[in-house]
DNA sequence: CTGAAAGCGCTAACAG
DNA sequence: CTGTTAGCGCTTTCAG
């Protein structure tokens, strides 16, 4: 193994004087910097990781946490993981990826032998049983998702308040004034998490403030609940023009139903939904809908705590602003 | 940060018996142990992986290298991830997750930082760039897929010749006579991947060998390309009572096309899958299907690494066999 | 702008 | 069965 102090010999110079070329930490004249670009290419250096940990108390590794449970669209986890694996890389970092299951016992491992500098953990409950140790913990960590109090926390992600409102107001604006949210399953209200239900307070409230009536409806993922919610609906509340989607595997079988039942999509019904833009697109009658947009927060997860490391305060919550598409799927109410 | 000396001397002992004892490399007196693990407990000792790193020359870390291109199912590359964490898990190893845009060039950097112990490869293809790098690499990896020759390799996958072997000889012992296989989108073909013509040589043997006419069609994974593939076979070969479909996102859409154009399944068509077992079941006719192991896969992949990286000679090739696993989509041929 | 040298915390000979 | 000690390869004062 080539070490630094055969690429200092090799260009002439110390030790320290190789570091900090790498690091850039003090100046270098153009001339030594040369020579030692020049070694390091010729005998092929690599700084040994472990070494530049110990010396430097940095690993630049940071730890990813992904949930695994069920109800949980496994695509955007994937992406959301990409991309925090990529923008990582843009700072110099690599990502370690830990599972919901190792729990407070992994994050306190891996942070506490300094295996990762910092960590993002993904799937934040309303009262997660993570979030003392997170606060505790010496080392910085920003959560995907808000509990009950973000005090002393960073938290990032879509504003699904907003969300439910973009949705219900787009519909509104389209003269539609019975509205319906078919919701995630229930398990995910129970679980409390905090997503589910702020759409839900979004799409009522904004279905309020328009004046339209508007009802809710938690809906399993299985393909034959489409069927069952969709006739419910149309049984219950005849008048009704609008739907709010925010249960990705339902999107597609959902808009089945409704046209098996002889209702066209958008001529009788209009749909929108929250939920990954390649989704949207790839129905048979592609949806208009508020982007799930996993890059970003991932990309801005990461940003966020290389800010973090560098010791500049950040805020504690930041909200992405729902971003609605119109694609097929929506159209103005038909007035008989 | 409390240390290993502290904790030597918390427990009235040296260093290294306190590394010893934590890694049980020599013999440690019942009493001397339970003093030291005393200490540890009571000072929250946790060892620091650089230090260990730079120490041993072992980081206890592998690098996943997870595929992102387009026509991978992503819930299987999901599966295999966590699969691969958790039996890393149960060796004491952790997990760096490495995208393949980073390329051959991530793969030096970690292996020569140090940064890992050992690599595994997804997605390998039949003449992958990365594979003259990974013999060439002073360490251990595992590759998922074979390339064109797996010479001075470690390769594991489920044995793709043997499911479409297993398909179609399931469909022979139900008295089917000609039989067709719905393939992997031709961008897959091209691509080199061998899994994908290993279940074509396969499905074409076995057809051979039990007298049944058989054809081949590369399929798009567009929910669209169901229907005209759908109606092409009928048109094309009426006789035609067994499908083999090897296309995740197509096999839904695809019964449904099938039943849309009058066909039964299984009364008139027996369809039997090379699939995930939870798309298989997932889909409202339960498709008979050879299982697509991805979390054996993982599992076994880190035990060969961790066999190699004990020292331990491992098989060159690992071909699991396959499970087919009956369920609604087939039956007996309806002999008029 | 550059060098010398003292660690970072742990492991693994070597010695007993 | 246990202790002493010399590194592992790098960063970062401290000096110049």
């Amino acid at each position: 193994m080539v070490k630094i102090t055969d690429v200092a010999r090799h260009a002439g110079v110390s030790p320290s004087t190789v570091s900090y070329a790498l690091s850039g930490k003090r100046p270098i004249s153009e001339e030594t910097r040369q020579r030692v670009e020049a070694a390091i290419r010729e005998l092929g250096y690599r700084p040994h990781a472990g070494a530049r940990a110990l010396a430097s108390s940095r690993s630049n590794v940071l730890a990813l946490v992904v949930p695994l449970r069920a109800g949980i669209h496994v695509p955007v986890v994937m992406q959301f993981a990409v991309s925090v694996v990529t923008t990582a890389r843009r700072y110099d970092h690599d990502v370690l990826l830990l599972t919901q299951e190792e729990g407070e016992e992994g994050l306190r491992r891996v942070a506490d032998t300094a295996l990762v500098d910092a960590l993002i953990v993904m799937d934040v409950q309303l009262d997660d049983p993570r979030l003392p140790l997170l606060r505790a913990l010496e080392r910085p960590s920003v959560m995907i998702g808000f509990p009950s109090s973000s005090e002393g926390l960073t938290c990032i992600d879509l504003d699904f308040k907003a969300a439910g409102e973009a949705c219900v107001e787009h519909l509104a604006r389209l003269g539609h004034r019975m509205v319906a949210l078919v919701g995630s399953p229930p398990e995910v209200y129970v679980r409390q998490t905090a997503f589910a239900q702020r759409v839900v307070q979004g799409f009522t409230a904004a279905a309020d403030r328009s004046g339209m009536s508007s009802s809710v409806h938690p809906c399993e993922a299985a393909p034959g609940a489409a069927r069952v919610v969709a006739e419910q609906l149309l049984r219950e509340q005849p008048a009704l023009t609008g739907v709010v989607v925010h249960n990705e595997p339902l999107l597609e079988p959902l808009i089945d139903a409704f046209e098996q039942l002889g209702l066209r999509v958008p001529g009788d019904l209009s749909v929108t939904a929250i939920c990954p833009d390649e989704l949207a697109e790839a129905v048979r009658v592609p949806v208009t809908s508020v982007a799930l947009p996993s890059a970003e927060v991932g990309t801005r997860a990461v940003e966020l705590l290389m800010r973090k490391l560098a010791g500049t305060a950040v805020p504690e919550a930041t909200l992405l602003p729902p971003r609605l598409t119109e694609r097929a799927s929506t159209a103005p109410r038909n007035v008989p």
